[in-house]
RNA sequence: GCCCCCGUAGCUCAGUUGGAUAGAGCAGCAGUUUCCUAAACUGCGGGUCGCAGGUUCAAUUCCUGCCGGGGGUACCA
């Protein structure tokens, strides 16, 4: 829209010598009332510079203009410039582009010849996938398929946490308090119950952290009888975690995991030493970053054994080398920020002193994305002390509540059991993702269960409300050679029809708003605004408070709308689909 | 101690890389269905935007300090 006001405009606006047409372009706003107008431009800079009041101003100007009638007006208020543009051709232009366009609307190139890497979810073997996982699987894989509608090439990477002292402790626990037994019965709370009982009993009796460090030493050494057993724990994780993935509708495009890179870290460090960036401090092989305010990076300890921040700086070079990205990210929860950031000096420092130029320099390409705590009733979740939720439990308990719901509402649904899992997991990826990701959010049955207001459901069922209009419609929806521009100035004179028509077209750009913020949540609040205007514009009344029906004996009318409540279902089904959710035609 | 994040209505949160009277949802109350799916829509009440300075024509937004909450701070990840 600020690209067609421009063009209109740009000329005319050149010969003011009042304001420049540039500054008209970048200083476009969505005017707070929409009543207003659809754009506006504030006058205030000008206060200053031409010493005149802005209502002066905004006189010479529409004076000099020469407005158009066809194109719309201006007006002025409260210091603004209001545009109201005709939105016959505009709206004309943005359906026909939407329903007829070869590639998909909001989709664009911009991306085309950029890879970006996104490293999400990451758990941990040996634990289960808790709730707090959750995030990073979301946010990572929401954010993927949007950086690939925008033409990207995309890798997603799953990192699995299989390696570090955490298994010796597991071997430990398992020796110590027949594993066996406890992971026959029930392989996943088994190993968590070993999990957790190692933690609670550590405080009472620290000989325990003395063995488990050497029983990881033993199995960094290769010793048999420890790498069968860390296979063993691996085994059920890899299943446990493949079943969520399935009910999530995640994918990878890469699985890895910490230990895949234990022969790559020789040669990083070997690179640091050479580079003279290593020295030895209580025994621990380390980095120094006091200059830069950050605590050392350590690369191995006194045992000689590798630390986390080893296998991710190998893992940094690693994906350098193997993908030459454009971007690498690191969406992981930001408690461990000072982490990333110690890694990522590290490379720089290294990178400096090997002298390489901008082209073979990684550390302006690597990202980490954080996210903050997911808490329960306001507890944080801890998985050493027991605090955890099972995510495939809540899914299940949001599966079933919409089932119950279905049978309420709808009960006569054909594949009720499809649908129910579609509103349920997309409740629970909604709660998810309409938060900032930087803020805490505090996980409640009730938010999470809740199918009314401001969630995934909601968005679902106004797709399931056009799904069904096009339905009731009874043909093919009507093809782009039915509008016309005085048809469409028609259709969207009234407000709300001009709100949901300009908002339908800001859906480019606020695809380019996630990729900017790496932020998922604008768009859930984007599609929710849609589907309220939508949702509004359905149910409008007349004068006489009667129901302006969507489809009416107005034929040539009613194919216009048609066609908009087609461009609508389209862009619900995508951003839906973009955020992870399913978009099911009838609820 | 130092560093990072958060602090907007009773609750959960938006707030367009500074802009007009700060907006939604939930909860509460009152309505809307001769049914294009009421998982919706309409209306009402509810705010010193943590506090104090500063920059600016303009600050919820940027800067500084403080308060409150959370996190990190070398052999866990």
């Amino acid at each position: 829209m600020r690209a067609a006001l421009t063009s209109a405009y740009k000329d005319s606006l050149n010969d003011t010598n009042l304001l420049d047409a540039d500054y008209i372009y970048s200083s476009f706003e969505r005017p707070r009332n929409p009543e207003f107008g659809d754009l506006a431009t504030p006058l205030f800079p000008y206060v200053k510079v031409l010493k005149k009041a802005p209502d002066k101003i905004f006189g010479e100007v529409s004076e000099a203009l020469e407005i158009p009638k066809e194109l719309g007006e201006a007006s002025f208020a409260g210091g603004y410039i209001n545009w109201k543009l005709n939105l016959g051709d505009f709206s004309k232009a943005l359906l026909d582009e939407c329903l007829s366009s070869e590639k998909q609307f909001g989709s664009s190139q911009a991306g085309a010849g950029k890879r970006i890497l996104v490293e999400y979810s990451s758990p941990n073997i040996a634990k289960p996938f808790g709730i707090g996982h959750l995030r990073s699987t979301i946010i990572g894989a929401s954010l993927k398929r949007v950086f690939e509608f925008l033409g990207h090439e995309t890798v997603g990477i799953n990192y699995l946490g299989d390696w570090g002292t955490q298994f010796g402790k597991m071997i430990v626990a398992y020796r110590t308090w027949d594993g066996e037994k406890a992971i026959s019965e029930d392989p996943v709370r088994g190993a968590y119950n070993l999990y957790v009982r190692f933690h609670e009993e550590e405080d009472s009796n620290p000989s325990l952290s003395d063995q488990a460090r050497k029983e990881f030493k033993k199995l960094e050494d290769g010793n048999p009888e420890s790498v069968k057993l860390w296979e063993k724990f691996k085994d059920v994780s890899h299943r446990e975690f493949q079943r969520v993935y399935d009910i999530l509708g995640v994918e990878f495009d890469l699985v890895t995991s910490e230990s895949f890179l234990n022969d790559k870290m020789e040669s990083i460090i070997g690179r640091l030493t050479k580079a003279n960036l290593t020295e030895t401090s209580r025994g621990a092989l380390i980095v120094n970053l006091e200059e830069y305010n950050l605590p050392p990076a350590l690369l191995r300890k006194q045992d000689g054994a590798t630390l986390y921040a080893t296998r991710d700086i190998a893992g940094l070079v690693y994906r350098w080398n193997k993908y030459n990205f454009y971007e690498s990210l690191y969406i992981v929860g930001s408690a461990q920020a000072d982490h990333f950031k110690q890694a990522f000096k590290v490379i720089d420092l290294l990178e400096s002193a090997e002298n390489l130029s901008d082209k073979e320099r990684m550390t302006e390409r690597v990202k980490h994305i954080p996210f903050g705590w997911v808490k329960f009733e306001d507890k944080a979740l801890s998985t050493r002390r027991g605090h955890l939720i099972m995510l495939e439990d809540v899914l299940k308990k949001a599966i079933y509540l919409a089932k119950e719901k279905i049978a309420e509402k709808n009960p006569d649904l054909a594949k009720s059991d499809n649908v129910a899992e579609q509103i349920g997991v997309g409740a629970i990826i909604y709660t998810q993702l309409s938060v900032r990701r930087l803020k805490d959010v505090n996980f409640t049955w009730a938010a999470a269960l809740n199918f009314e207001g401001e969630t995934g459901p909601y968005l679902q069922y106004t797709h399931a409300r056009l799904c069904s209009l096009i339905r009731k419609y009874g043909k093919p929806v009507p093809g782009v050679e039915r509008l016309d521009s005085e048809l469409c100035e028609k259709m969207f004179s009234d407000q709300i029809s001009r709100s949901l028509i300009t908002t339908l077209a800001r859906f480019p750009e606020e695809l380019a708003h996630v990729a900017r913020d790496y932020e998922p949540s604008h768009l859930c609040s984007y599609l929710t605004d849609l589907a309220t205007l939508f949702n509004k514009f359905y149910q409008r009344k007349n004068s006489h408070g009667k129901l302006v029906r969507i489809i009416d004996e107005d034929e040539n009318l009613t194919a216009v709308r048609m066609i908009l409540v087609e461009c609508l279902r389209r862009t619900i089904e995508r951003g839906l689909n973009l955020l992870g959710l399913k978009a099911p035609q009838e609820m």
